[in-house]
DNA sequence: GCGGGAATTGATATATTGTATCTATTCCTG
DNA sequence: CAGGAATAGATACAATATATCAATTCCCGC
């Protein structure tokens, strides 16, 4: 979640939810707050500690699982299934209506970037999941490979 | 693992365990048989479960996964690790060397298509990639969408 | 303001997926 | 056949996620 300011997107999310009809309680905020406030993707579990770290919150890894749905619902955070880790949506505060976020995860080390494919890349894939009877393919693409880091590192292939 | 034969498989993938210098022994045969009969990704516990159906066998989850990831580096299966489910390397018997596997995913009920995309959008992610730094992009792409079952059966969005 | 009801949270239990570790066994090699 | 590496067994446990029911908060109409 770089280069966001985090007051706009505050905003913006409480916004979202009064509109949708939901409270941006305080519980959810703090959610918000840490998914805006890290540069990586988050376990549910790593925001529960966050969310708890030096203060009085005592937050069970339970509400996060139900505010982290409530807010893939309402498209202001993303999963992602490759690393079992959430991150905030990049387009929360900007006008950008459809989100076409793709993500680069290193199969080694999980470190998580964000890219922007061509929107021809993403029609050749929309083209080829809709010939295979896949109606309605994510925008959010996850994509596995190796980041330099891993590969000045070690020289291994990628395993899975 | 539809229209392969069982047989060419693994003569195949014995073969390719010799020349590695490891043992394709009876229970790598039977988690390898299991996953070549399935006609749908299996989780290594559904693995376990069906090496162990009706017979005397007792295969431990543990074993399962030790096996899989011997497998995985033999570039015998492949880990879906959206649906944390394990596939059968559909290019095991033929000599096909790089392996373009390209796998949808239903975000609902995870039912599993492999398709083949075109070199173009490959090579467009495979440039995607390397700009955002990293090095070496999974030729074996998780793409989730929605199944034509699925979308008929709710309206929902897709959700994660 | 206040009582009813929906939305939200708390709390507990449990399922699922996966890793760590140590021991026992198998099997190849000299 | 002895020694040692590869494989498998067994147990414990970590990490991720869901199910369920009770308690609380908060909104809305009265």
């Amino acid at each position: 979640m770089n280069m966001v300011d985090y007051h706009s997107v505050m905003t913006a999310a409480e916004q979202k939810c009064l509109h949708q009809g939901i409270r941006f309680t305080k519980r959810r905020k703090q959610v918000l707050s840490v998914l805006i406030e890290a540069d990586v993707a988050l376990s549910a579990y790593e925001i529960a500690e966050r969310c708890n770290a030096g203060n009085d919150s005592n937050m069970p890894a339970m509400s996060v699982y139900r505010i982290l749905d409530l807010f893939q619902e309402q498209n202001l955070i993303h999963k992602l299934d490759i690393a079992n880790k959430y991150v905030c949506c990049a387009h929360i505060s900007c006008s950008h209506e459809h989100d076409n976020s793709q993500f680069l995860i290193c199969g080694s080390c999980r470190h998580v970037e964000e890219i922007n494919l061509s929107e021809d890349a993403v029609k050749a894939l929309q083209t080829a999941a809709s010939a295979a009877g896949f109606s309605a393919i994510s925008p959010q693409l996850e994509i596995k490979g190796r980041c330099s880091r891993c590969e000045q590192s070690e020289g291994h292939a990628i395993t899975s």
